[in-house]
DNA sequence: ATATAATATGACGTCAGGTTCATATACGGC
DNA sequence: GCCGTATATGAACCTGACGTCATATTATAT
């Protein structure tokens, strides 16, 4: 009976790792990576600069771990959703619906996503914009498995090609969340998928 | 007969600001506003420091002036097209042809444009930010009316609200462009506007 | 309880980069 | 050609932020 794998001490450090990491995506989320200082992170996750540099080699190292280790939990939970249903038209369902919910519950992760999937990755110098793109090919790929397979069993039409209509689903969802993120109020993430997905999934051009 | 209303003086002026900013969008637009200087942008226009500081009162002032005169002029070219034909189908053709014209005529401004509407606009402190959404608003507007227009002559299916029609439009082109300037020889942006058109016009599940 | 090792701290050195301003240069009228 | 005005210049100044390291604090072992 050892449910702490992991030696007490460990623990406690990833514990610290994870309280920064958390005071800086907070700080970066809403003020971008050059406008926060490393002075600023040291404040608000309570510990010195000099604890900051045990544990990221400098703040670069930092960002570059905060955006790769959460962007990664993001697809990974919805990738996980999305496996789960045979249907093709239930998988995107899901993936819309689980997108929205991943994103609900962490507001501010999204403008990292945002501002690293879309343009602003020069945000830093190189190196984190090479992997973020790669891992992001990777998901658009496995989106676009789903039209593959979906085109072939004949439930979709083959309006365009697999990748191009991942990569369509993709903008049309953070349209719809770029608009929430503006204006939740206004412009609520729907709750019912379809709300989104009929924009795909219907025609638009009367016969 | 006098072609030239404005002063020699003034003309000059002029010529010389054009010539700043032409330097500092190739710069911004490589590496944002944070990763150049206002040295480097005095040493590509080939003007000292000090003068900069005639023209724009600092460097937020001149990236501000970029921003929001190169997008002016951008959407104005965009709108001014799909006034032009009369049916709402060409109306939306002839946007994603214009658009792919101008960015593919101004490859640099893109990343900006990206930058700005999507995401990372916490590049600058707040001001920027709101006149850019502003504007960014009423071209969607824009748009949108085509979509009412083509529901009301029964052209257009009612699939989806006429605004987050245009914001899907906005998205999927912005998707197709996103791709060309990540790599421009495996996703060159289609000649034909119905490639990226019919993932709207027709629908994706098989009847 | 004491000594020793491991870890945390934050004052400070250093330097990049935005902005200023005294000086130099160009311009225009007389 | 000369003087006064307007404009351009870039060296120097100054702020602020990164990252270091000598010191303090905490934990561990005996």
């Amino acid at each position: 009976m050892e449910p702490k794998r992991i030696p007490r001490r460990e623990r406690e450090k990833l514990r610290q790792r994870e309280e920064i990491l958390g005071a800086a995506l907070e700080l970066f989320s809403e003020k971008g990576f050059h406008n926060v200082s490393m002075h600023e992170i040291a404040k608000k996750s309570e510990f010195a600069i000099g604890t900051l540099y045990k544990f990221f080699k400098n703040k670069e190292d930092l960002y570059k771990a905060l955006v790769l280790e959460r962007s990664d939990k993001f697809h990974e939970a919805i990738l996980k959703a999305i496996q789960e249903p045979d249907d093709e038209i239930e998988k995107l369902r899901k993936y819309v619906r689980v997108k929205g919910q991943v994103f609900r519950d962490n507001v501010s992760v999204i403008r990292l996503y945002f501002a690293e999937t879309r343009g602003a990755s020069f945000n830093i110098t190189a190196g984190l914009d090479r992997e973020i793109r790669e891992r992001y090919g990777h998901f658009l790929e496995n989106l676009a498995s789903i039209f593959k397979s979906g085109v072939k069993k004949k439930r979709f039409m083959k309006i365009s090609d697999p990748y191009y209509l991942a990569a369509a689903v993709e903008s049309l969802t953070n349209a719809f969340l770029f608009l929430w993120v503006e204006a939740p109020e206004r412009h609520p993430y729907p709750e019912d998928p379809d709300t989104i997905l009929n924009i795909l999934f219907k025609g638009l051009l009367a016969p």
